[in-house]
DNA sequence: TTGTTTATACGATTATTTTCGTAGATCTTT
DNA sequence: AAAGATCTACGAAAATAATCGTATAAACAA
C-alpha cells in the first residue's frame, strides 16, 4: 500500500528529485535556506524516511547517501488523485479549470495543455 | 491569515458546502456512513471549528446549527495553490496535464475545458 | 597529538490532530 | 413522574508529526 509522505517528508523528496542522491548536509543546506531548521531534525526525517522505505541509503565513508525511493510523477499522481477526491468530489475537470483560472500560464503551456486535449479526445472517439 | 483545514475538518466542510446550515447530528450521520466514528468526536471536531472560527453556529432549542464561514471555491483554491507550490514546484499547467491524463474525463467537460483555454489565451492576446 | 569540526544514533519533548468517555441538562415516552 | 434518549461541554488519552539535545565516533587541522 502507498504511504502518503508528511509535508516535511515532501521538502526532503522534492529536492532528492531534483538534485539525485544526496547527503543529509546537503539536503539540510537546502532547506535550511528557506526555512529554520536544525541539521538533527533533517538527520532525522530523513533516518524515519528510511525507516519508513520511502528512501534507500547507501554508506559512504563516515555518511550516508540518500536516494528517493517513490517516483516524482508517481508522488504527484497520487497526492492529486486524493485531492480530486477529498476536495473536488472526484472531478479532475472542475480541479482543472480552477487551477487555470486562477494561476499563470503561459502561451506556451495552454498549448501543450490544449494539444493534449486533442488527444484525449481522439482516444475517446476510437 | 488563512487557516488550513484538516483532513477531518475538510469532510465535515464537504458536508456543510453541499447541505447547507446543519445539527452536528445530521453531519455526523452523513461521515458515520462511510467512516467508523463516534458521535461525540464529530461533535468535538465541530466545536475546535467553531473556536477556530471555521463555523458559525446558532442555538436551535437544546442543539446547535453549524454554518461553515469559508467558502468552497475560496478553500479549493487555497488548498490548490498550496498543491501547485509544494507538488509541482508552481507549475499549474504541469498539474492540469497530469490531472487530465489520468483520470476519467467526459467529452462534456474536456470542451469545457477547451473553451476556457480559449478566453485565456484571447485575453492574454489584448 | 590535541582540539575543532562534522557525522550518525537515539531518546525525549513539543505540537498537532483525532478520538472518546463522562457529566450534566433537557426532551420524550410510557 | 420515572426511565430512556439525545444534547452540549469538557478533560484527557492516543496517534501522528516535527523538533532538538546529547552522546559518540571519525576526520581534519594546527
Amino acid at each position: 500500500m502507498y504511504i502518503k509522505p508528511t509535508e516535511s517528508e515532501l521538502e526532503i523528496l522534492n529536492y532528492l528529485w531534483q538534485a539525485g542522491p544526496s547527503t543529509v548536509r546537503a539536503v539540510h543546506d537546502a532547506l535550511a535556506a528557506t526555512k529554520d531548521v536544525g541539521y538533527t531534525t533533517t538527520l532525522k526525517l530523513m533516518q524515519i524516511m528510511h525507516d519508513k522505505g520511502l528512501l534507500y541509503r547507501t554508506e559512504n565513508g563516515r555518511s550516508h547517501i540518500y536516494v528517493a525511493l517513490l517516483g516524482q510523477e508517481e508522488t504527484q499522481q497520487n497526492l492529486l488523485g486524493k485531492m480530486v477526491e477529498t476536495v473536488f468530489q472526484g472531478s479532475a475537470a472542475q480541479m482543472v479549470m480552477q487551477a487555470l483560472g486562477n494561476h499563470a500560464t503561459s502561451k506556451e503551456e495552454l498549448d501543450e495543455i490544449r494539444e493534449l486535449l486533442n488527444n484525449l479526445e481522439n482516444n475517446r472517439k476510437s
